[in-house]
DNA sequence: TTGACGCACGTACACCGTACGTGCAAGCCT
DNA sequence: AGGCTTGCACGTACGGTGTACGTGCGTCAA
């Protein structure tokens, strides 16, 4: 469990931290789409305009609960450990988000965030692969592909639908689709409609430190 | 350009194609949050509650952009051709999408469709993998892997402000950053905030598919 | 004590999705 | 031809949305 996020009084006066809290507990509970000011100010026991007194709009509020809810992922990283094992770890705690804030998945992919919960793992990312050697443009590159393959993975994982769906175990797909048009899908079926998400993202991720060791030139040694 | 899609007509009944269209249309001038129905049917010139009589609500009209554009890629497929270059170009063409219609690009990534127009790219791809000698098992994981790729660095290059913003050339990264907190950010601020995403896809997809060539033993040869 | 200020709150407005009812035109069956 | 069904455009209405604005109350500083 991350580390309980703001830390929110439970009760005593309205805070942006509350706001964050109720609004996070909000989205996981009933989905993105239930979020409102109202519902939020209704949910916390308070006027709706009170919240304006610390959250200037509901855009910036939706970005306060992307934000909180990325700061929430423990990054523990051992700078002794190999470059590929400290990726590894990197991208697992990502991964972590969708465990914790699946119906905040969502929010954290699809508003890029300029604050510092947005840079750290940035940081942390670029000081890994450059102190393994990765001069800073292949740096850039590889985490620019990491990225993509964790946000794609995540939002795989989330399914993403909008409101409802807990995660949609079979969805609809056998005996639905006509096996002339779409031969491999059918005969696939069972396959595409059941997924390991920690196994496809681990295959994944190895796949990719691989990949990017060896082009780099660095597959074995290095530090 | 792709293939003109609904082939709209432009006066006349009302039709879900016209709507499509119309849909499409608004999303690309005004972004996504500027959809609504009143919004449609006052570009369109027609009551709101008419657009009802086509389309069940707003949720399936979007379904139905999302697939209107999905539909609009054009594969160009060469089934003669080496595997790795049918992959190469399945993957472009989906690259596509963001191009053409760059604010209807999350609409198309966030949801998932059952629809033809869905199936037919993973039946394409699944076809041209198993068509190289991959089992069952290992296509579906290596779409998935390729699926995760595209959605991730399509979503960096659309920006997904969401919006405003043509694209945010420099996203006042530079100078905004403190050096102490962020070193490797700061330094490499340069980078981060340019992007040529042609090159860069261009990148991830040759490494994802020299990775799991080998990955599948078959680097080289097969057909 | 008095003034300023922070903040909770109510009201109001424009806009949203859509349930429901109405009326008109075209096509079908006697 | 007369009547009926059906399809479809449209208006009205309801409950919900974000938020601009004004008001009043508490707590501090002077």
């Amino acid at each position: 469990m991350p580390t309980e996020l703001p830390t929110e009084p439970p009760t005593g006066r309205l805070s942006r931290a509350r706001i964050l809290a109720a609004a996070i507990d909000l989205v996981e509970r009933e989905g993105a789409d239930a979020v409102s000011m109202r519902r939020i100010a209704s949910e916390l026991g308070v006027g709706v305009m009170s919240l304006y007194n610390h959250v200037p709009n509901k855009d910036a509020l939706l970005d306060g609960v992307a934000e909180t809810v990325l700061s929430g992922v423990e990054f523990t990283d051992d700078p002794g450990a190999h470059w590929t094992d400290r990726v590894r770890m990197q991208a697992r705690a990502f991964r972590q988000i969708a465990h914790h804030y699946p119906r905040c998945t969502m929010l954290v992919v699809s508003r890029q965030l300029h604050s510092h919960a947005g840079l750290l793992p940035v940081e942390r990312a670029l000081a890994t692969l450059r102190g393994a050697g990765f001069g800073g443009e292949d740096a850039v590159r590889a985490l620019r592909m990491f990225i993509a393959f964790i946000v794609g993975s995540l939002l795989r994982e989330v399914g993403v639908t909008p409101t409802f769906a807990p995660v949609h175990a079979g969805t609809l797909k056998a005996e639905e689709v006509d096996p002339a048009l779409f031969p491999e899908v059918s005969a696939l079926a069972p396959l595409l409609d059941s997924c390991d998400h920690e196994a496809e993202f681990e295959f994944g991720l190895e796949l990719l430190i691989q990949a990017i060791g060896v082009h780099a030139g660095r597959g074995e040694g290095a530090r």
